[in-house]
DNA sequence: GTTAGCACTCTGACATGGAGAGTGCTAACA
DNA sequence: TGTTAGCACTCTCCATGTCAGAGTGCTAAC
């Protein structure tokens, strides 16, 4: 026998890595299939084109590359780019003038936390050519720093609640009786002493035990339910909000032209069960993940990757930034991208926190 | 000579403006042009397709009408579309049924602003199958109701604006030197005395004349032009935020599935200047307004419709509720359905203001 | 003013054929 | 044993041609 039967799997030797590398950084590039000619035309592989279309059915064997139709070069399989994003898994980093210069963008922009995530996904988007997520820092378990509660007429209070990380949440009360700002304040008062510093488990007990003499005791009863229940059911939520933008990026690559691919991807990014869980695990994986098209489980989304990195206090208040873009990615370029802005968003909610 | 030259334009009779009617029907029915047969089978019009034939012909000289090529069918132009709408201009009601089920729906719903904003843009959505835009109430010069300072972190404090209307703006404050929430409270008490109840204009001289021997009087100014900062910005911008839903309708529409044309429209939507001014002028006329393909100013929106109405009180607070289409867009069913959204709209503001 | 009839035009679907790209296999070579 | 040149093969893509179908505009008759 002229040929033993090779392995399908199992450790790459370097040739046949190098070889994969050179495909997948070709069709990142042009989008177009690659034949074992172009490859040696554009690449230094010092053998000739017979040979690497024998690494290149070796690849297909062991799944990392495939063949859209018998004539047609080799595109890489989402194996492929998994076994290519493991060997750049720190990605390059951004060049220092860029560095420089999003930092001063940062610098720049009105000092909220909003606006922080705004501009996270705005610059992962421009940076990437992809589209950029951000989410808020959301803490396990919130705290109240302060709650306030402002007549808006006689039927009608914004109960405003200021949570230690600086967000706010803000609901409507309706008052059972006409209400004055002097009662509403004396409510507030009272319950800031309950609830300051407090989680929901903590607080509910300290409510419950609500001394029914007090002035306004009933009010009080029901605004303190109010803030419980919505104190429950921000910790309850795995993600709070997302933020993205060049959404439209994602339309410019040429395999989302035709609609219907790209109709799944939006509607995958409604899908906020699917995002919610993605966010949570890389919250606690601690590092930038890579979920690359099948891996992701909606059906929808397997044409995408994520490259997501988690920032914040592990095990107080995190976030995720990162970018969407098809499967065919400058990942080493997304993962140092990613790495940088989620570093950035570290160092800001460090000033929160302080 | 058999034939005298007729108009170009001017009043249509009655049976030109049925065809027409007929024609734009079936077309946004079927999104295929019609030719003069199919108009004789599927509408009783009494006369032979010839006849329908010279009928359509005046209209296409009248500009109402279209033809994609020599042996296709008729098409409605921008401006059919338009004399349509006018015929139209009532819109069909809603029937009662989905009324009461809106209605409820608006009910369940928690008792906050920005939940209405996104339900009344995801009840326009899934109504007429197009894009739902909402935007928030905003009163022509912001009145704030009460501020409040609270301490995140030694050097920083959140400033809490919440206006008449009930919405509410934060923005953070770094602090020069280390702060307690006890100067803070002092402070926010002169601040409120000051602005509770004025614009921005008619604070700026109060704050002017504050007492340098007040108790942290310079905090004080600091803060209270951070406040007129805000204002200000708040009353330039002339959409604070567009709530939509459902732009995946939007990608549903034949027209639209080869991507780039779906791409204007998108970066369309993300053109606040244009949206911003549309805004401004609906809320002016006070009723339903339609813009129909290339009457929207920017190029990209050349193939998009818009059905807009104001909601609020006028020459106090208003907003914008809508919905984005295909130019083959259901013009009837969408104009009523703007209608009674807006409607429900003002009920709600009708209670805030109560 | 309306209609039937007819020639004309254009699209869209389909088949055909050749150029180009790339493969897998085999036999020869170092 | 790995590498290479050569070759037959396959498949896409594009241009071309053909044909049926749909719809028009015109004309002559009603």
């Amino acid at each position: 026998m002229a040929r033993r039967i090779r392995r399908t799997s199992g450790p790459l030797d370097l040739r046949a890595q190098a070889i994969l590398r050179a495909v997948i950084e070709e069709y990142v590039a042009t989008a177009a299939p690659i034949g074992s000619q172009a490859l040696v035309d554009r690449y230094r592989l010092g053998v000739s084109s017979a040979t690497v279309r024998t690494i290149l059915a070796d690849l297909e064997r062991a799944g990392y590359l495939s063949h859209p139709h018998t004539s047609a070069g080799r595109v890489p399989t989402d194996s492929g780019y998994r076994l290519y994003v493991e060997t750049v898994s720190e990605g390059t980093a951004l060049p220092p003038v860029e560095q420089l210069m999003i930092r001063h963008q940062f610098g720049q922009v009105e000092f909220a936390n909003e606006h922080w995530f705004r501009l996270a996904a705005t610059t992962l988007a421009s940076l990437t050519h992809a589209a950029g997520l951000a989410t808020p820092a959301k803490p396990l378990a919130a705290r109240v720093r302060r709650i306030d509660l402002v007549l808006i007429n006689e039927r009608l209070a914004s109960l405003i609640l200021v949570l230690r990380e600086g967000a706010i949440k803000q609901v409507l009360v309706a008052l059972e009786e006409p209400g004055d700002q002097v009662a509403l304040t004396v409510v507030a008062s009272i319950l800031n002493d309950l609830v300051a510093g407090r989680t929901a488990a903590e607080s509910t007990h300290a409510l419950e035990r609500l001394d029914p003499r007090l002035p306004h005791a009933d009010l009080c009863r029901r605004v303190g339910e109010r803030i419980l229940r919505s104190l429950r059911e921000y910790d309850a939520s795995s993600v709070e909000e997302v933020f993205s933008d060049g959404l439209l990026n994602v339309m410019d690559a040429p395999e989302f032209t035709h609609g219907d691919k790209l109709r799944g991807v939006f509607s995958a990014l409604e899908n906020r069960a699917y995002l919610g869980g993605l966010l949570e695990d890389v919250a606690a994986t601690g590092r930038v993940q890579v979920y690359i098209g099948h891996e992701n489980a909606p059906s929808e989304m397997s044409d995408v990757s994520l490259v997501l990195a988690p920032y914040g206090r592990p095990g107080r208040a995190v976030g995720v930034v990162g970018v969407l873009g098809p499967t065919r990615m400058r990942y080493s370029h997304a993962i140092g991208t990613v790495r940088f802005v989620s570093g950035l968003m570290n160092e800001l909610v460090d000033h929160l926190y302080a």
